[in-house]
RNA sequence: GGCGCGGUACCCGAGUGGUAAGGGAGAGGUCUGCAAAACCUUUAUACGGGAGUUCGAUUCUCCCCCGCGCCUCCA
């Protein structure tokens, strides 16, 4: 079966074909960095991970798009309030996002854009709409004619007429010919940033970046943008309302949206306290593997229920794979092959593959890989797994990790690349972590705050040494007493046939 | 009120017009100096409620209840 995904525009699944295969073109709506993201944002980034892994993995050349949002209301309040330029107030966010990505092994796009790197776009947009008529002004902002698009509405299906018996009162101070139109350009407001163009002195309203941005790098005409659900209106509707305005062609092929996450079954908001950046997760103990595991698993148009038991769940999950990989790995073999398991281990990679092709189910992907793990460690423990095996059984998992990216255990690594964790020196008195919340609550220097403090490896290695001596003279008082050692800090010890390993809890 | 998504065992969650994946948790076992871990086996007659269509519905239709999202700047 071909690869499909459920179009919003359409509101049906459709099987997907590029314009100009084996070429596609993807928009994908980042964040607006006007504060930490939260594991909100990270289940739509995760989603729109996987799309991209899978369609690289599908063989497409993939040219995705994604734009940070660094010019609006939020933007300009909270740099103002924080004393700081714009620009620098938006840097800080956009670090800390790219860390974030690195935590959750997010791939970056090809091309990354900011919005006020691109006013001169906007404006060209904005003029082009003025001179088809889809355009007016209005107290020295513009804006755009919804009345004067007939296919306003389609993508969201809005009951425009039920729209205007609930309309709210338009809360902006701007005056508008019809609640519905929207702003292109935004008159220039003391004390605000804003730029002298053609159009006047003002700034970009919300969504004609995006517009301008997806066009400019990928044609009038692409195949996937892609988004939260909350944008479909009214940020995608007017997205297509403007740019086929202009154009006068379709503006994006294929609508794929994420519903949202809540937690623990409530909508998640600062005034509930289940509101969560990554950081307050790291902070809590809980790895970036397993964050990224639990917002994977859920194909993206359900909605996602975050849980802390959840987030257990996943790490046991990510433990049960990472362990065959290390019996692929570690344990010895009788010499040979066996064609049923390395057919059985094709299967498995085909079932998960047109799992992810039917509308990326991420679930059945899931399913799948573990249903080889099961079989996997039946073989071995029937003693039927041979040592020719071995290549086929880990590039099944390969595979499979090139779309979760969850098998390789470096979150320690990482972290403490990042600085998050800070090594502990090696004495036994400071064997038991401290953790500072609160500093990690502050979120000042987002990569400088020391959230955890672990044992170094060195230290675990040597220690892992001792034990084992230990163990070989008889004196299991000393071994064991290292070993819960260690486990009070954090390490816990496993005894295999191929000697001893030892994580992170 | 309109539009959309959802309500599946203890928890998280696939899926199907013919009695339901997978993971976690629980129990038993194997291994181990002991543990832990790992692995194996296993547990539970789970499909929000009602009506209808059908030989047969969890899967289709209608109504109702509940949760979530959007309805002008929120992923």
């Amino acid at each position: 079966m071909s690869l499909r995904f459920y179009n919003t525009l359409s509101g049906r699944v459709e099987e997907f074909h590029p314009l100009e295969p084996p070429k596609v073109r993807m928009y994908t709506c980042g964040l607006t960095v006007y504060d930490y993201a939260h594991i909100g944002n990270y289940r739509t980034f995760v989603f729109q991970d996987i799309l991209r892994r899978h369609l690289k993995y599908r063989g497409y050349e993939l040219l995705h798009v994604m734009n940070l949002t660094d010019v609006d209301d939020k933007t300009i309040r909270n740099s103002q309030a924080a004393g700081t330029s714009l620009r620098d107030y938006t840097d800080k966010y956009i670090k800390a996002f790219e860390v974030d990505a690195q935590l959750l092994n997010l791939e970056a796009p090809e091309i990354v854009v900011r919005a006020t790197d691109h006013i001169a776009a906007m404006v060209k947009l904005i003029e082009t709409l003025e001179a088809k008529g889809f355009a007016y002004r209005s107290e020295g902002s513009i804006y755009f004619r919804v009345s004067q698009f007939r296919d306003y509405g389609k993508l969201s299906k809005l009951d425009l007429e039920g729209m205007r018996a609930g309309a709210r009162v338009d809360s902006d101070e701007y005056d508008k010919a019809n609640v519905r139109d929207f702003v292109l350009w935004k008159a220039a407001k003391e004390g605000e940033p804003s730029w002298e163009t053609p159009l006047g002195r003002g700034r970009p309203g919300w969504h004609i970046e995006c517009s301008a941005m997806s066009m400019k790098y990928l044609g009038e005409t692409f195949d996937i943008h892609s988004g939260g659900s909350d944008l479909i209106f009214p940020h995608h509707e007017n997205e297509i309302a403007q740019s086929e305005a202009a154009t006068g062609k379709p503006f994006v092929r294929y609508w794929l949206h994420a519903e949202h996450l809540i937690v623990n079954g409530e909508k998640m908001s600062k005034s509930l306290g289940n509101f969560f950046t990554l950081r307050d997760l790291v902070a809590k103990g809980y790895k970036p593997a397993a964050i990224r595991y639990l917002l994977a698993s859920v194909p993206f148009r359900k909605p996602l229920n975050f849980t802390f038991d959840g987030l257990h769940q996943a790490q046991q999950s990510i433990e049960r794979l990472r362990n065959l990989r290390y019996r692929l790995t570690m344990e010895k073999f009788p010499a040979g092959e066996s064609s049923v398991l390395q057919d059985r281990a094709r299967t498995a990679v085909r079932e998960f593959e047109e799992a992810l092709d039917d509308n990326l189910n991420t679930a059945e992907a899931l399913a799948a890989i573990f249903n080889l793990v099961r079989d996997a460690n039946i073989a071995m423990d029937h003693g039927e797994f041979r040592d020719g095996d071995r290549p086929v059984f880990l590039d099944a998992l390969d595979r499979w990790d090139r779309i979760f990216a969850v098998l390789e255990d470096n979150d320690q690594a990482k972290l403490t690349k990042l600085g998050f964790i800070k090594p502990l020196a090696k004495t036994a008195g400071d064997l038991i972590p401290r953790q500072d919340e609160a500093k990690a609550a502050q979120g000042d220097g987002y990569t400088s705050a020391v959230l955890t403090e672990a044992l170094g490896e060195a230290e675990i290695e040597t220690r892992i040494a001792e034990r084992n001596a230990a163990r070989r003279r008889g004196d299991f008082a000393s071994a064991d007493k290292i070993r819960s050692d260690l486990l009070a800090a954090g390490v816990i010890l496993e005894d295999t046939k191929s000697g001893t390993r030892w994580k992170r809890k």
